[in-house]
DNA sequence: CGATAAGCGGACCGGCCGGTCAACTTGTTA
DNA sequence: TAACAAGTTGACCGGCCGGTCCGCTTATCG
């Protein structure tokens, strides 16, 4: 029982079936683009979890497939978190370049770090944001990211929504915060990160804002 | 050349001299608490640098000392990790505990902070606050160091210094937030976490103060 | 359908890491 | 200084983890 090759000739080296990101050399098999996405969730819920130390084999099993699928799709185990990383950051960025054209810009910077926060909600992975030397695609997507943010921060502040001293870095930054705070509450209600999104937001507006210490850094 | 044993019994068992941290059964002898002292410090300084993935046998390394060594000392990495958290821990608690007779109470607040910015700026432990199921003597000393700001809180809070609906809880917990968010900076200056300590002073002060989305937690 | 290659799975490998141990060295004490 | 306990050390162990590999299954297409 078996199928021996008519022609004996060495394996295919079977090179990784993309390389990541790149553009579709062909069309993902069906079961193969359904096992991608089942990873990609099951990665982030575990993740989540367990921080960047959960286990490939893990992901393996919570997404249902075998470990060896998970290097066929990702090469290696940063290049699944590169993926989850990117998504993430081009979702937010599409958020944030939609709020360009909003109304009111205060509104529309807290709506923004609003939804941020949501994001984060869902499945804290704030330490992916920062996770080792990022990849050159990743880089450029959070470029992306931080030039709307910049944006909402320069609209808003010329509407007096925010005081004068603060950056489109200052806000990329301070984003991550909230629910990183919110994160060492044992049994946290799940938007507790509001409440601090709140406070610091309160600390970004003009009225009543003191002169700060340091200058604010560039990235 | 060896000096066989008179008695050939079996070896002693050699408990972990001490239960670490219980009372000293008998003064440590000069070159153990040496080492003790090496060790710690070349652990903080491990576990800032790599996080808390950082070897046992990288820091015994630094420290110039054996890998047995670290294990005579501390049973267990974990208990490596306690031992510095309960010294972080406890410093803070003294600077707190010596601000509560201060004159400004709002300054004596800010000022705790500031300490507290330091302290993270040496080496930034951030992780290990939250690190694991926490021993109960680090539950003890964190609890002391929580009332400590709880009562920080409370005079600055009818001194009219900070705006009536923070509690102790929130500052706690953003007391965090300015060296974690600075932590992203790539090269960053060493003392940026001014700047972030500032703005969020500033959203915990009265002025301009919108009411908060959500309830204080408790911990 | 039948053929083909894309995709799948899991045994397997090397390396690392936390922790143990027993032989050895050294501070201490009388 | 002699003798002992306290302390040190590094080889060693079991387990886990990222990554490889190859025989098998199955979607796809003529």
């Amino acid at each position: 029982m078996s199928t021996p090759p008519t022609t004996p000739e060495a394996s295919r080296p079977a090179r990784p079936l993309r390389a990541e990101a790149s553009r579709p050399s062909r069309p993902l098999r069906a079961d193969a683009a359904r096992n991608r996405a089942l990873l990609l969730t099951a990665a982030a819920d575990e993740f989540a979890e367990h921080g960047l130390d959960a286990s490939v084999a893990d992901i393996a099993r919570r997404a249902g497939v075998g470990k060896g699928t998970v290097f066929r799709h990702f090469p290696t185990k940063d290049d699944l978190i590169a993926a989850i990383v990117l998504d993430r950051v081009e979702d937010l960025r599409t958020v944030g370049e939609r709020l360009l054209t909003a109304d009111d810009p205060g509104a529309a910077l807290l709506e923004f770090l609003i939804a941020a926060g949501h994001q984060r909600q869902q499945r804290d992975l704030s330490f992916l944001m920062a996770a080792g030397e990022l990849k050159p695609e990743v880089k450029q997507a959070q470029a992306a990211l931080f030039q709307a943010i910049e944006d909402l921060v320069a609209r808003a502040r010329t509407a007096g929504a925010v005081r004068t001293d603060v950056t489109g870095t200052d806000v990329f930054l301070l984003m991550c915060a909230p629910n990183y705070v919110s994160g060492y509450v044992p049994d946290a209600p799940p938007d507790l990160w509001r409440r601090y999104l709140a406070i610091i937001f309160d600390g970004l507006r003009p009225e009543g804002a003191h002169t700060l210490p340091q200058p604010a850094p560039t990235l």
